[in-house]
DNA sequence: CATAATCCGACTATTTTTGTCAAGTATTTT
DNA sequence: AAAATACTTGACAAAAATAGTCGGATTATG
């Protein structure tokens, strides 16, 4: 039940976005130093977040990237959906049709279940709350010292 | 965010043996085939059950395997802890010491969030539950029919 | 044009998952 | 005691997912 590296360098890589970018576009090399993800990646993981529209791109010098909504828009659940495949806990699961078998099948109604508490709680939550709370902790130093070292 | 089948087959299989055991032992084969998981897969998940005194054996000939305490004692949270390794999202937020920079990381009180909903909701379901659902789904019918064909 | 940045697709190594297999141990029935 | 039944253990292996790399193309600025 592990969230892929992936889901969490994107939480980290949006909120280190929005934390920086007041107006002007941030580069990714910006982020991946900052966050201590390799760069290569981070290209991977910013073209699913920008054809799911939770960031825009500017390209050439000066260039780099923008969040596409609000802050407080923008939900941690929207962020994993896009560069992770599914919140759903089992396949079966999916959507809400299940298997076909839903009326036979006693263990969807467990993982269907599951899978709208994930999706709840992670909609709860914007990345502007975690830049709250990043303010909050950091004051004046760099947000980088919170996401270094950290395995998450 | 996938619960691997390991888990899945675990929950299945418990159902199972609580729906089928009402004194005597069931066999590892009979579960092997209501439910179609392979009885080599099955016997690993079953030693963990045992380790974790989920369930209890009985050898010999008649022998087989019994819930170790009343079906409304074990929650799913109690199965998928012992086949699985972890519940929580992500590893720092594993116990409550994350990577000892709490203070400092942003996003951990978020993923510790997380997995505390995800620990409640499968404690909250107890084998018992499923079995009462499997008992009206199934009435008459052989419960195999439901978790035949069903990736879950 | 040179440079700084994104964009794109292919490639690869590692790890995890999902099993299988074989030999052995324990228990009960006959 | 022998045979049948069932659990135990550990090694092995194929397949899938994950994590990350690399080279080059494209676009815009100065």
């Amino acid at each position: 039940m592990r969230l892929s590296t992936k889901g969490q360098y994107a939480v980290r890589a949006m909120v280190d976005l929005a934390y920086y970018s007041k107006d002007k576009p941030v580069t990714l090399q910006e982020i991946a130093d900052r966050e201590e993800i390799s760069i290569n990646y981070l290209e991977q993981l910013f073209a699913k977040l920008r054809r799911n529209r939770i960031v825009s791109s500017v390209r050439g010098p000066g260039g780099g990237y923008l969040l596409a909504n609000r802050a407080d828009k923008i939900s941690i659940g929207d962020i994993i959906d896009a560069v992770e495949e599914s919140l759903t806990p089992v396949a079966c699961a999916e959507g809400d049709v299940g298997c076909g078998r839903i009326d036979k099948c006693v263990t969807f109604k467990l993982w269907k279940g599951l899978g709208d508490r994930i999706k709840d709680f992670l909609s709860s939550i914007t990345v502007q709350d975690l830049c709250d709370d990043a303010g909050r902790m950091f004051k004046d130093q760099d947000i980088k010292t919170g996401s270094r070292k950290c395995a998450a």
